[in-house]
DNA sequence: GCCATATTGTCAGTATACTGTCAATTAAAT
DNA sequence: ATTTAATTGACAGTATACTGACAATATGGC
């Protein structure tokens, strides 16, 4: 017969759990983040849209959705606020009514630029309270294991689909 | 004179982020989470509330904060729902006019100990794509990284706040 | 060309997260 | 004891995230 004698839970159930850990170090992430680029107006989520649409100048929503593996639903605000703060533009496609590609102003390049040393910055303190040989193997199997689960989120990595919009076919 | 020749941007300013990757890992472990325990209603951040509950019964709001190191402010709506599900109950301290004491009901005790193998499952399919070893490797530095960088965040995990409750002196 | 299907952006609804504020209440200072 | 501090739960406001739906538009099979 089943046992169902119920385990004691402890609060290992919840402190050794993977995902707690991510959860919290995503916290601390932001926070740093924040911390560090303050004066800039810009959310961690903001400045991944403006990197990539500095990368990929005219890249649609859904697009860019898919090379940052943000939610679709999500980006639509984040596009409307960075839209608000003029750091990016919106233009119909021309050969499809559905579609609105997306560019950096001046304002948003610029504001790129100025950012970036705080983001480094940031990044590099998040990692600092481990030993520079440990950040390395920590980073790597971070990105492996990104990797590796990518198809397990909503919304998958996929990198290559930033490419269609420069006349490839699928 | 400083020279202002912008590096030239690249997606590997988003990629090997470590705060790029640490939100898609908390993506995917949400996203893992939610799909093992589909059958249970429960939220990853439900389930840490009701395993401290329960390990922590007659814990206050502002300490079960602490524990988990979840934002007041968030947790205030996430007992709101525990408790619109009936999996917790909410009674007067009679010492303090201001603390509600947070009990486990009977379906939570229920609902928690049937939905731990499926936590577990979950738990092990994040790290799954990983070796054994590094496995190991990437949950102690983890473990790690995220007691060292305790303070960053907003809200510090505080497990010793857990035993006020009993009648210590801060 | 027509019709079933897919895509795009958008929206409503729910659930974390954080900032800042507030009234009620308690504790501390003197 | 009375003023001052701090604490507690609550709230409003903003920003991710995901689900599921929708109209407008494109595309494919035929």
């Amino acid at each position: 017969m089943p046992s169902s004698k119920p385990t004691p839970v402890t609060m290992d159930a919840v402190y050794t759990a993977p995902g707690y850990l991510f959860r919290r170090m995503q916290q601390i992430a932001v926070a740093l983040f924040i911390e560090e680029c303050r004066s800039f107006d810009l959310t961690p989520v903001q400045y991944a849209a403006l990197v990539t649409i500095s990368t990929h100048p005219g890249i649609d929503a859904t697009r860019l959705s898919a090379v940052i593996a943000f939610d679709r639903s999500t980006l639509g605000n984040v596009i409307e606020r960075l839209q608000a703060k003029e750091f990016i533009v919106r233009k119909p496609a021309p050969e499809d009514k559905r579609v609105k590609l997306l560019y950096l102003t001046k304002a948003g390049a610029g504001v790129l630029n100025e950012i970036m040393p705080s983001v480094e910055k940031a990044q590099t303190r998040m990692l600092q309270p481990l030993k520079p040989a440990d950040r390395k193997t920590l980073l790597s199997l971070l990105t492996q294991l990104v990797d590796l689960n990518n198809e397990a989120s909503r919304v998958p990595l996929r990198a290559e689909d930033a490419l269609e919009h420069l006349g490839r076919s699928g």
